[in-house]
Parts: structure tokens; C-alpha cells; sequence
RNA sequence: AGAGGCAUAGCUCAAGGGCAGAGCCUCCGCUUGAUAAGCGGAAGACGGCGGUUCAACUCCGCCUGCCUCUACCA
């Protein structure tokens, strides 16, 4: 075998040296003490000193100085050797220098209107369409949003390589409590008495207005492309125009109802809300146990009959009570009745306090808790019974002294409490429910601002008798109060009055404003609503009877969620959902297009009405509502407009405007359906979200589009996590642990932003901290180097020249190729699933470890040393050129600048395109021929390719045992770099038949070396391995002896090697044939 | 109060019923021909307790910890 070890010939520049060690290794070693850990820590440290790291300071600072070489003790020869090298040669820069590059870049996209070209390039193609959700126009784009942008930014990149067609039209969400409530800040806390409507709603246009060009500017400095110039604005006429025609849509069929309803109410903001509007914080509040005094039982039921039983020692009148529990004290005015469940076990028992002879009614499961809570003494089981037997029971209202009955309800538990459960049906949906059933009106003395009404106001809206009396002093107490502050009032006034029989203060979460952050409250008030239950009667004609809850669980099971759970959250939140209450008590928004009889205050709206009033926002937005001056309603809703018996009554304007919801959840109708460029492309292929949105924007959009469109307005939904801090809080605003996006971008880079983002997982919360996207440069940096190392081996490559068909490459490069196959369909994969980071990882791992540990460290000879044109060297330039133009294509949608940047240093083919994003997704060889699917010269080579993959797999295996013997004998001071070194393997028969399935001896002794990095390798098939002395096993490969010995050939002065055929050739006595083969 | 998710090396993340991989960090070495780079080596991990199995980090149950969501129950 060539170049077997011991087969020295003659090693004239080993001999006179120690035994075992070479030239370089010794000299290496004794230049490089010392000074070598102090040039490292400098180099990492912030900057270089001119301390004498470098020996050469001319070699240091040389512009070129990585192309030169440093050693002063060069013979001519040599040096002239070197010039032959072909070492790598590239004005790609190895640092990035992103904060000069992308804004440069981003110009350059602008003048050339980048967007516009892919469009074009697109026209025709189908049609892939990411809806954006509108973030709102207030504050700044801060990491969060701007992660979405980047996120949909990267999706829409990706899909539009993959040749579909595919606009972005951003949009903002502008109306709304927040820019109303900021605006009237500014005007010192609330709207200046002479202020109109549509001066306020002027100030909030301009507000927003602001705030949509600054968060533009701050988006696009992401390197996010879209219709940047023309986004959809919810304050637009035609936007507006198009909100109410879903309206109208929805009233036409029946789903809008106006009811008077326990709504959320904010009376911080003086408004209802949404369910997306509320959030749920904790809160303590007083936990109270009450009497409620016995007017009288049933006579012949149970608790009637014991209670005569007990004869004279019976507590009397109001010594007997029921015994109900709340933590809302200040509902207890709003008190008309008390719930029992029917079938459970209630108990009569008497006790003392105060030294005072009781009798409550409780449940039977809770009177022990409640004689432990309140202290009671003497308690005595009078009776048991059910609760249906309290049927007929009334007792008398402790504030009021009106008479009210005992009733029965499902939602009775005995969990908590007494079993007795306070009804109010003013303030609580199920107690309205009740109320309702049980013909009780829902009484409800608090305004909108959470005070109780005070005088004549508080008197009828708690439908107290014409000649109540104040007796007990309550009214005059509570008129005027606000409600908490009433908690406290309330549960002194009634301990003073003996009502009180235990109070706590009970801990617990509860849903707050999620604008104020005030808590909300449950208010009775008349409103409009969208009935979550109706049966469509055009789908009814049809015999579909589903309402429209089943059709949105329908469709939502039709849309594919990323992640998955996204699913059972959504459908799980949608069979719970009430109705959902559309109207909002504020100016900034849309009107609700209802007029009201001035006297009888009866709604007017119809069919036609409600048309009318859409053209009239259609033509004059609408601002016309509120412009009393050139808006009479007389010409706002002439008589021809109106239905008969309205026609010449004097009409008022509603002052309800749109939840805001119902606006964005609109988008559908406003931008797909309405947008000349998207009109064909409904529903959109994807929405793309925080995972708030399930029960927001999501939500709404479904309801809105099943009710009207019949469908879902998204095929796919996908859904991140949210942004936190290293201590994994939830990013926001008043934390300050949230920055704007274009600080960020101008600080860390676009395109590193862009990768650390895509290198997480976003469907668990994603911490966001400079600290960890600097980390992640690391990455970006490998990313860059490993390419830049590619390409640095092209600079004398032309693809249309140079390259070699597919068949004529080097089984190492085909290797290669497969391996690249591999990555192209991995991160493919991860990209239709969207887990971002699945291919970030994918590219990372093929970056350290295929490239850049393996085959560019294997390659390196061939590139530098073999003949500039011939097969070898071009066969790898050709793997290293498809594998550069593969991975510029495969970043291009997440370091969109940097893929750029690649782009442009690539040795490209005459057709290629002019920019990486208007290039093709990478696709393997064998599918790029399907029909329709765009093919590049590079994608063709892209083959995978079993038997080479377990050729590499193994060989590289055999690398790893060899690397680990190698390190040994360089600490033991026996070699130095790996050429110095000569390896035999001794294998078992069996590893043998495996090195044999890989290809013929010679082919394997021409790669193993190669492989190995070494200069000779020799097989030594032994079967009895106790023979093979001087070998050491391998520690994971099985079968695998090596020896591994420093060769005493002589190294060749132009590649290193020690190949022992140096100086065959006599004119050049330092070179191996090889090389002197080269130089000629 | 219910539902769900997560828990792997100092850090950030993988894989998968059968020797747990990578990047960063640390340490050691090589190289000076990817050089503000590159290569090699070393050290270093399956939250706890049970169960299924020949075999569990993986499947199942329970516990603990962190997070999210849902609901508001008086």
C-alpha cells in the first residue's frame, strides 16, 4: 500500500531532531508559549492594544494580512510555493457591520420598490394571502408587536419563495378607549364643555394618525416588506363603510338583539366590555355572612312545622333568618331574592350571641364551618330538610323592608358559603336569569360611574314604594357612594344592625378593565347584541338549522392551528362564549347606525335605514353622526329612509359606538373582501397572532365571518407566545421591561433580532433581553463565517463555465450535496409547520458540524493545493457553490438583509435573479421536476444520496476515533497538526465487510486520509487483535483498533503533507508529485 | 376553582422505548492556508416518587416547581 507507514524512505529534516517531535510541532511550541493566551484574551476582549500582540505589526494591520503569510523564516522557494496556493479570496466581510448594512439596504429595496418587483413576479401565481391583525395606534412598536411583524414578515418571505403570490397590506386599529382616553389627558381629564364630538374625534384621529407613521417607520426598520404606503386604517371611510355593512349583514338575518342584560361594565372607563377586555388580577375583598329575617314559611312544610314545634322557646321574628354569603356587599341593595337548591339538605339550627337566642337556615353541609367561622355557641340541629321545602318562604329585605321571596336555581352549589345565595339580578348574569324566570325586575341602582344614583334617581331605579321611609337610615347612607367605598359602609351598618353574622376579607382573582386595571362590575343596562345562538334563516331555508355557534365550532375544526392546541382553546372558548355585547358608551369609534324615537324612545332602524346611513359614512366617514351642525338627523335619515311609523317623528341619535372588536373583527369584509388587491383571495391563507387572540381578534373575525361569509376568513391560524424578561414576566410597557423595536434594531441589528427570533420557540413564552440576542450572534456569526468560507473557494468560479454536471462530481461533494438535500427537506418541513427554530437549529448544525467541522475542514487540500481547473477542484467548487447559493436562499427569510448580502457576492448564472428575494425556496432534485415547481441550476444537485450518507456517516465515525488519538499525542508533545501524523486501522472482519460495502480499497485509501486529515492512513485487517501490537482500541466505533505515529516523511513545502513521494519529481525536491504535478 | 403546557449540561435548545446531541461558556491542545477566524480534545444533564416493560430520560399515574389559559360561583 502507498504511503504506508514504516515504509520510510529517506526523512532527511527528521533526523537530527528528539526523537518524535517535527520541525513545527517544536517550533510552535516554544514560539507560541506565552504569548499565545494573551493574544486570545485580547482578541475576545473589547479591542485590540498595539501591545505587540501581532510580532508583525505590518502583517497585523495589512488590509490583506489574511491572505499573507506571517512567517519571517521562509525560504524563496517556499514563498514562491505559497503564490500557487489557492487560498480563499472574498470581500465578503466576516463582520456584518448590520447597522450600516441594513438601513443602506433597506434604501436601496425602496428605490427600487423591491416589493413591487416580487409582487410582479408573482402576478398570476396563486394566490397566498397573511391578513394582517392590526396592532393599535398607540405607543411605540415595542418587541412584542414587533415580533409579530417579523414573524409574519419571515412567513410571507418563505411563501413567496416558494412561488406563490402573496401581498401585504398592514393595517392599524384606530379607534378605540385608549387613544379617547389618552386624548382626553391631554385636555386635562375629560372633554371640555364646549368641545364637540367632532372636534374630540378630530384630536383622536390625529393621535392615531401619529402614532400609525411612527410605528411604520419603526416596522420597517425590521427589513419587513409590504404596502408600507397604503395600509388599511380602521378610521377610513371605506373601512368604516364596510364595518357596518357586516352590521347590517347581521341584522338583516336576524343575529343583532337590543336588550337590557348584566353586562362587564367598566366604571372606571364608564363603559361595558368585551370578554377580550377584561383581565383578571387579584383582589381582596370583604367576605360577609347575612341574615336576611324570616317574614314567614310555608306553614305546612318542614322547617314551618319544626320550627312551631319548638313552642315558646322558639326565637321569634327577626331572631329568625336566612343566612345567605357574598363578597359583594354592595349588591345587597340590588338584593330581590335568595336562591336554595332544591334537593339539598338544608338544616334549622339555633344557637346564641351575643346572648341573644338565634335561628338561621343554612345548608346542612356548611353549618359547621359557618358555627366555626362566626363563633357561635349552643348550636342545635333544629331540623333538616330539603330545600324545596323553603319554597314559599319570604323574608324581608334588611335595607328596604320589602317582602321578597325565596326561589330556586340550578347553579346553587355547596361549596362555599350557606347554600343560600343572594340574588341580584341587576348584578350578575345568573341572577338575571332568575330574576327573569322568576318575574323580577332587575333593579339596579348604580350608575355608570360606579356610584349608587342618589334622591329620586336611587328611589326608582331600586323600585322602592311610593311611601317608603328611611327608617333604618340605609338611603341616606349609601346615595351618592361609590360602590367600594359602599362595601365598607354597607358591612358596618349592618354588624350596628345585627345583620352581620361573620365578615373576612377573602382573597381572590377578579376580572379588572384591561385599560384602567380598575375592577369591573356587573351592571343591567340596554344594549345591543350579537345572539350567539340564532339560526341563520337564508341557512334555514336550506335546511341548515345549526346556530351559529355550531357553524363557528364547525369551521373552526376546518382551520388548521398552529400549535395544535389552538384548537381546543378556541372551540372550548366559543361553546361558553354568551351573546356578545357590541356597543360601547364612547365617542372614538363607529356608530351604531340606530336612531330613537324622541318620545317613546323606540329603536328606528330597518333594512333600509341602516343602507342608507352605510352610504352616508361611505361617502363622508363617520364623523357625519356626530356633526349635529351639518348633520341634522332630518338629513342624516330623511323620511323616505325610515319605516312608515317613524316617517315626521322627531328622532335622536343613538350615542352607542362599535366595540372596538367588532371593528377589527371586520377586516375581513373591510380589507380582503374590499382591498382591489385582495378582493379574489378570501378567505386568507393564514392569521398570525399573539395567542391572546384566541379569545380576540380570532374569535371575533370567525363570528363575523361565519355569520356573514359562511366561512372561516383563515385557513391557517398561528399563534405565538408572549414576550417576557429574563425573569420570564410578561413584557410591558409599565414594567419597562420592553423596548421599542428600532432601538432594538438599531443597537443589535435587524437581522440578528430576526434570527434570535426565529430561533425560539414561539409557542412558549419568549424571553427578550439584549443579553440573549447577543447570544444569539454566536450563531449568526457561524452562519456567516461558514458561508463566507464557501464562498471564499469561488472567487475564480463561473457556475456556467466551471461547474460539473452532477455525474462527474467527487463522492465527498455528492456527499455533501445529499446532506444539503437532507437540510433543504428538513427545514422545508419545519417551515410548513412553522417552527422556526426547528430549521434555525436544522441550519445551525448543519453549519458546525457538516460544513464547517467536516467537509470545508476535509476540502481544504483539494481547493488550496490541486489544480485550479481541474475536475477535482471544480467538483468541489461546484458542491461548495450549490451549497453557498442553497443556504443564502434557506436565511433569506429570516436574516433578510444578510441573504441579501450573500446574494450578492455568489457566483451566479446569467438568469439568476437580482435579488435573494425574488429567488425560488430550495427544492431536491427529484421533486423540483414536479410541474409548476421553480427549479434553479443549485437545486438540481440537490440529490439525496443512503449509501453515501452511511459512506460519510461511518468514515467520520473512524475521524472521531483518530481526532482523539491525535490530541493525546499532541499533548504528549508527540505531533503537531494533523498532516504529521500517519494512522493505521486495525479492523475486525466484520467492521472490514462494512468499510468493503463502501467502496472499492482504492477508492477508500485515496478518502481516508482525506477524511481523517491526515497524511497516510493503511488498513491492517487482523482477526486476532491481541497480534496488533501498539494499537489502542477505539472507544466508540466496535471493531476499530488504531495506531497512530508521527510519519518521518518529509512534509511538502507547499501543502504540508507527508505523503512520502516528496521530491519524485526533481525539479522540485520539496514538493510532492501532487503538488509539483501543479506547479509544473 | 378547573384546563393545558413546560421541567434534559452553568446557559440556550434537541432527539428518541435500547450507548442522551448541538451551540455558547469553562479547561486543555493544535493551526496561523476560514485568522477579530478554524480544528481537535476534556469536563458537564434527563425535577421527585411509583407503575408498565427484558429494557423508561422516553409510555402511564402521583408529587413538586414555573408558566399560560378558562371561569367567576353568590
Amino acid at each position: 500500500m502507498q504511503g504506508r507507514p514504516g515504509a520510510a524512505r529517506e526523512p532527511p529534516a527528521w533526523q537530527g531532531l528528539p526523537a518524535g517531535l517535527s520541525h513545527r510541532g517544536r517550533h510552535t511550541e516554544h514560539a507560541d508559549r506565552g504569548s499565545r493566551p494573551n493574544y486570545r484574551r485580547r482578541a475576545r476582549g473589547s479591542g485590540l492594544g498595539a501591545s505587540g500582540i501581532f510580532r508583525d505589526s505590518a502583517t497585523a494591520h495589512s488590509p490583506d494580512r489574511r491572505f499573507s503569510f506571517s512567517r519571517t523564516a521562509m525560504s524563496d522557494d517556499a514563498k514562491k510555493y505559497k503564490d500557487t496556493v489557492l487560498l480563499p479570496r472574498t470581500d465578503f466581510p466576516m463582520k456584518a457591520g448590520l447597522q450600516q448594512l441594513e438601513p443602506a439596504m433597506q434604501k436601496r429595496w425602496a428605490e427600487q420598490n423591491l416589493y413591487g418587483l416580487i409582487r410582479a413576479a408573482r402576478r398570476g401565481k396563486p394566490a397566498w394571502v397573511l391578513h394582517d391583525g392590526p396592532p393599535y395606534a398607540n405607543g411605540d412598536a415595542h418587541t412584542g408587536t414587533g415580533m409579530n411583524k417579523i414573524l409574519k414578515d419571515m412567513v410571507v418571505k418563505f411563501r413567496t419563495m416558494q412561488g406563490q403570490d402573496c401581498p401585504y397590506v398592514p393595517g392599524w386599529d384606530c379607534h378605540g378607549l385608549p387613544i379617547e382616553h389618552n386624548v382626553l389627558k391631554e385636555l386635562g381629564g375629560k372633554k371640555p364643555e364646549n368641545m364637540t364630538s367632532v372636534r374630540l374625534r378630530e384630536l383622536c384621529l390625529e393621535y392615531a394618525n401619529k402614532f400609525v407613521s411612527s410605528q411604520r417607520e419603526q416596522f420597517k426598520t425590521t427589513g419587513t416588506l409590504g404596502r408600507w404606503e397604503q395600509p388599511y386604517l380602521t378610521t377610513s371611510a371605506v373601512y368604516e363603510a364596510n364595518v357596518l355593512r357586516v352590521f347590517e349583514d347581521l341584522f338583516a338575518r336576524g343575529y343583532i338583539t337590543r336588550a337590557k342584560r348584566p353586562v362587564h361594565w367598566s366604571w372606571a372607563a364608564q363603559s361595558a366590555l368585551a370578554e377580550a377586555e377584561l383581565e383578571y388580577e387579584d383582589r381582596t375583598d370583604p367576605s360577609v355572612y347575612v341574615r336576611f329575617p324570616v317574614l314567614s314559611f310555608r306553614p305546612d312544610s318542614a322547617v314551618g312545622t319544626a320550627l312551631r314545634r319548638l313552642g315558646d322557646s322558639a326565637p321569634r321574628g327577626d331572631a329568625v333568618a336566612l343566612l345567605i354569603w357574598t363578597t359583594t356587599p354592595w349588591t345587597l341593595p340590588a338584593n330581590l331574592a335568595v336562591a336554595a337548591a332544591a334537593e339539598a339538605e338544608y338544616a334549622l339550627a339555633t344557637y346564641t350571641r351575643g346572648g341573644k337566642a338565634e335561628a338561621m337556615v343554612v345548608a346542612l353541609e356548611l353549618l359547621g364551618a359557618v358555627r366555626d367561622k362566626a363563633g357561635l355557641q349552643d348550636l342545635k340541629t333544629v331540623a333538616t330538610f330539603k330545600g324545596r321545602e323553603l319554597d314559599g318562604t319570604r323574608y324581608r329585605h334588611p335595607m328596604w323592608g320589602r317582602s321578597c321571596p325565596v326561589v330556586f336555581a340550578e347553579y346553587v352549589t355547596l361549596s362555599d358559603g350557606t347554600g343560600l345565595v343572594h340574588t341580584a339580578p341587576g348584578h350578575g348574569k345568573e341572577d338575571f336569569d332568575t330574576g327573569k324566570r322568576e318575574n323580577l325586575p332587575a333593579v339596579c341602582p348604580v350608575s355608570a360611574n360606579g356610584t349608587y344614583y342618589a334622591g329620586q334617581r336611587l328611589a326608582q331605579e331600586l323600585d322602592l314604594a311610593a311611601g317608603f321611609k328611611d327608617d333604618a337610615g340605609w338611603f341616606a347612607l349609601l346615595q351618592g357612594q361609590h360602590i367600594f367605598k359602599a362595601n365598607d359602609l354597607i358591612l358596618e351598618k349592618l354588624k350596628a344592625d345585627g345583620w352581620l353574622l361573620h365578615h373576612e376579607p377573602v382573597h381572590h382573582s377578579y376580572p379588572h378593565c384591561w385599560r384602567t386595571h380598575q375592577p369591573v362590575i356587573f351592571r343591567v343596562t340596554e344594549q345591543w347584541f350579537v345572539a350567539i345562538d340564532h339560526v341563520d334563516p337564508v341557512h334555514a331555508e336550506r335546511g341548515d338549522t345549526r346556530t351559529l355557534r355550531q357553524r363557528l365550532l364547525d369551521e373552526i375544526s376546518r382551520v388548521q392551528w398552529f400549535p395544535a392546541w389552538g384548537e381546543k382553546r378556541i372551540s372550548s372558548m366559543i361553546e361558553n362564549r354568551p351573546d356578545w355585547c357590541i356597543s360601547r358608551q364612547r365617542h372614538w369609534g363607529i356608530p351604531i347606525p340606530a336612531l330613537y324615537d324622541a318620545e317613546t324612545g323606540e329603536v328606528c332602524m330597518d333594512a333600509v335605514s341602516v343602507q342608507h346611513l352605510v352610504s352616508v359614512v361611505e361617502k363622508h366617514g363617520s364623523n357625519a353622526w356626530y356633526d349635529d351642525a351639518n348633520w341634522p338627523v332630518e338629513k342624516l335619515l330623511p323620511d323616505h329612509f325610515r319605516p312608515d311609523r317613524f316617517k315626521g317623528r322627531k328622532l335622536v341619535k343613538g350615542d352607542d359606538i362599535f366595540d372596538v372588536w367588532f371593528e377589527s373583527g371586520a377586516s375581513h369584509r373591510a380589507v380582503m373582501l374590499a382591498d382591489p388587491e385582495l378582493a379574489d383571495k378570501f378567505p386568507a391563507a393564514l392569521y398570525l397572532e399573539g395567542d391572546d387572540q384566541h379569545r380576540g381578534w380570532f374569535q371575533v373575525s370567525l363570528i363575523l365571518s361565519v355569520a356573514t361569509k359562511g366561512k372561516s376568513p383563515f385557513r391557517q391560524c398561528l399563534t405565538s407566545a408572549f414576550v417576557v424578561d429574563e425573569k420570564g414576566e410578561k413584557g410591558s410597557k409599565s414594567k419597562g421591561n420592553i423596548w421599542a423595536i428600532d432601538k432594538g434594531v438599531r443597537d443589535l441589528g435587524a437581522d440578528l433580532i430576526r434570527y434570535y427570533f426565529a430561533s425560539v420557540n414561539t409557542s412558549e413564552p419568549i424571553p427578550v433581553t439584549y443579553g440573549l440576542i447577543q447570544a444569539a450572534g454566536e450563531g449568526y456569526r457561524k452562519l456567516r463565517n461558514t458561508w463566507r468560507a464557501l464562498v471564499g473557494n469561488l472567487f475564480d468560479f463561473d457556475p456556467a463555465r466551471h461547474a460539473l454536471v452532477y455525474d462527474r462530481l467527487e463522492p465527498l461533494d455528492r456527499w455533501a450535496l445529499s446532506r444539503t438535500a437532507e437540510l433543504v427537506q428538513e427545514v422545508t418541513a419545519a417551515w410548513e409547520r412553522y417552527e422556526f427554530h426547528d430549521a434555525t437549529r436544522a441550519v445551525m448544525q448543519f453549519c458546525n458540524v457538516t460544513l464547517s467541522a467536516q467537509y470545508v475542514d476535509v476540502c481544504k487540500d483539494r481547493l488550496y493545493c490541486d489544480k485550479a481547473d481541474g475536475d477535482a477542484r471544480r467538483s468541489a467548487q461546484t458542491a461548495y457553490w450549490v451549497i453557498a447559493d442553497v443556504l443564502a436562499r434557506l436565511v433569506a427569510p429570516v436574516c433578510v438583509h444578510t441573504a441579501e448580502e450573500m446574494w450578492g457576492f455568489l457566483p451566479r448564472l446569467d438568469n439568476a435573479q437580482a435579488s435573494v428575494h425574488l429567488a425560488s425556496w430550495p427544492v431536491c432534485g427529484a421533486e423540483a421536476r414536479a410541474p409548476g415547481v421553480a427549479v434553479t441550476a443549485a437545486d438540481l444537485y440537490l440529490r439525496r444520496d443512503a449509501e453515501l450518507d452511511a459512506k460519510y456517516r461511518l468514515l467520520f465515525r473512524v475521524k472521531g476515533e483518530s481526532d482523539r488519538v491525535l490530541d493525546r499525542l499532541r499533548k504528549e508533545k508527540v505531533l503537531g497538526k494533523g498532516y504529521d501524523a500517519a494512522v493505521t486501522l486495525g479492523v475486525t472482519s466484520e467492521l472490514a465487510r462494512d468499510f468493503a460495502a463502501l467502496g472499492s480499497p482504492e477508492e477508500l485509501q485515496r478518502e481516508l486520509p482525506v477524511v481523517l486529515n491526515v497524511s497516510a492512513t493503511a488498513e491492517e485487517a487482523a482477526v486476532d487483535h491481541g497480534a496488533l501490537q501498539g494499537y489502542e482500541p477505539a472507544v466508540e466505533l466496535k471493531g476499530l483498533w488504531l495506531k497512530v505515529q508521527p510519519t518521518p516523511e518529509e512534509a511538502c513545502q507547499r501543502c504540508y503533507r507527508r505523503t512520502g513521494d516528496v521530491g519524485s519529481n526533481p525539479a522540485h525536491a520539496h514538493l510532492c508529485s501532487r503538488c509539483a504535478s501543479v506547479v509544473g
